[in-house]
DNA sequence: CGGCTATTTGATGGTAGTCAAGTACCGTGG
DNA sequence: CCACGGTACTTGACTACCATCAAATAGCCG
C-alpha cells in the first residue's frame, strides 16, 4: 500500500515546524518528533488508515490532498474534511486513543510524516503550550462541524455548496483541484446536483470549470453568496 | 433575568467535583474553584448565554436541564446540544476565548454555578490532568459531531429521531421530559414529522407520550432501530 | 482507437417541509 | 367551579426540493 521514502532528519524538522497542530510547539519537542519520524508515499486512491482501526500514528502531510470520510451503511460517502500541506490527519482521536471515526485516503500521491502515537503522545504531553494550542484547534473543530451540521439540516443544497466552495477557495485558494463528486461528498449531497448548482455560478460568472478543476472567478461575490455571516471555518478534523 | 443563590462552599465544591469535566481536576483545583463559584437561578424560557456573546463565565448545571441552541437565518432553531445536572455549558470556548457559537436556555428552572473565564481559565491552565481530560473530551465532541453530521446528510428524518432518542434516553433514563417540537429541534426536522414517526414507533410498543413527556417502553428495540452501530455518544458541547 | 473517468441533461418519484384546521390538555383568575 | 387562553398534540392536503435512474457527450491515457 505505502511506500517508504529516505528524508534528512532537517527536512523532517521543517515540515514538522510547518504544521498548525506544531506551531507553538517547543523547540525540543520538535526535536525529539523529528528523529522519530518516518516519511512514506501513498498513491493515488489508498486508503491511509481505515474508520475504526486502532490509531496507531501521527499524521503530518507534506505534499499532496488527504480525504477524510466516512460512509454510511448505504453505502454513501461523505467527506468531513479535506487535508492539505502542513495539515494533520487525525489529531482529534490521538490523546484518547480511541479508534479513528474517519477513514483518510489519498486523493493525489501524497507524501506524509508518521510517528508512532505512543511516542507522540508521550513526547507532547510534557509540552503544556502545545496542549493549550491542541485544545484551541479542537474548539475550533467543534465549531466548525456545528457550522456544518447547522448547514445539513437547515440550508439547502444550493447554499451547502456555496459555503463548501467558499471554504476550499479560503483555504486552496482559486485553484481547485476538485471532481464534482468531490464537491457532492463534501457538502452533503450528489454529482448531478452540484452541476447544477455549477451551472448557475457559472452563469453569474463566479466560477468556472473543467474537468477536474475549478476556478473561483469572482471570491467576492462567493462570499456574498454564503449566508451564515460566520462564513465557515478550514475545519481540520 | 437570573437571580443570585446563597450557597455553601462545601456545596459548591460538590457540585463541581461532580461534573463530569472536573472528574480527573486535581482536589486543589476544585477548592480553589469553589471559592470563586457563584450560584444563579435561571427560570424557564431565560437566556443564560447568547451566541456571539463573549464568553464570560464557565459554567456548571446543578439543577434542571439547558438547551444549547443556535438559529440559522431562516429563523430555524437547531439545538446542538441538551445539558444537565453535572454538565459544563460550554466548555469548548472557554480556553480559545472566543465568543460563544451557541445560545443557552433554560428548558425548566434551572440552578448552576459559574466561575469568572479568566479565574477559571488560570487555575484549571495549570493543572495536566485536567488539560489531558479537556482534550479527551473535545475529541469525544467531535466525534459525536461527525455522527451527527452523518446523520444529518444521510439519514432520512425517521432515522434521526430514533438515534436522537436512543442518545436521550442513555443519557436522561427512560422518561424523558420533551415535546415534540424539542425533538424536531435536536434531530433536524419538524414538530409534525416529529409526531408522525412518534405514531408509528407507539404502534411498535418502543414508546409511550403524552403531553412533554415520552416514556422509553422498549430500551432494546430502539437501540435495534437505530443503524449506524456507534449508536451515538452524549454529545456534551 | 477503445476504455475510463468526468460531465451534462432530462424525466420521474419520494421524502419531508409547509400550511391549515381541529382537538386535547393545563393552569389561572373571575 | 367553570370559562378561557395558551400550549402541545394531531391529522390532512399540498408541494418543492432533490435523489435517483437513464442516456448521451466529452476529454484523457495507454
Amino acid at each position: 500500500m505505502s511506500k517508504s521514502i529516505e528524508m534528512s532528519t532537517t527536512e523532517k524538522h521543517e515540515i514538522l515546524r510547518g504544521s498548525y497542530t506544531l506551531e507553538t510547539a517547543s523547540e525540543d519537542t520538535i526535536a525529539e518528533l523529528a528523529s522519530l519520524a518516518t516519511a512514506h508515499l501513498f498513491k493515488k486512491g489508498d486508503l491511509i488508515f481505515r474508520e475504526d482501526d486502532p490509531c496507531r500514528f501521527f499524521h503530518v502531510v507534506k505534499e499532496g490532498l488527504v480525504k477524510n470520510f466516512k460512509q454510511s451503511g448505504s453505502g454513501r460517502h461523505f467527506t468531513a474534511s479535506v487535508g492539505g500541506p502542513g495539515d494533520t490527519l487525525n489529531t482529534v482521536v490521538l490523546f484518547s486513543g480511541s479508534p479513528y471515526f474517519l477513514s483518510a485516503q489519498a486523493m493525489d500521491n501524497v507524501v506524509l510524516l508518521r510517528v508512532k502515537r505512543d511516542d507522540y503522545v508521550s513526547i507532547t504531553m510534557e509540552d503544556q503550550g502545545y496542549l493549550l494550542k491542541q485544545l484551541y484547534i479542537s474548539e475550533q473543530v467543534v465549531k466548525s462541524c456545528c457550522d456544518r451540521l447547522m448547514d445539513a439540516v437547515g440550508e439547502r443544497a444550493e447554499q451547502r455548496v456555496y459555503n463548501m466552495l467558499h471554504m476550499l477557495y479560503a483555504k486552496f485558494g482559486s485553484e481547485l483541484r476538485f471532481t464534482s463528486e468531490e464537491i457532492g461528498e463534501l457538502s452533503g449531497t450528489t454529482t448531478e446536483t452540484v452541476i447544477r448548482i455549477f451551472a448557475g455560478l457559472k452563469s453569474l460568472n463566479v466560477i468556472g470549470s473543467e474537468r477536474r478543476n475549478i476556478h473561483i472567478l469572482n471570491g467576492v461575490e462567493l462570499r456574498n453568496l454564503c449566508r451564515g455571516s460566520s462564513g465557515h471555518s478550514p475545519g481540520r478534523i
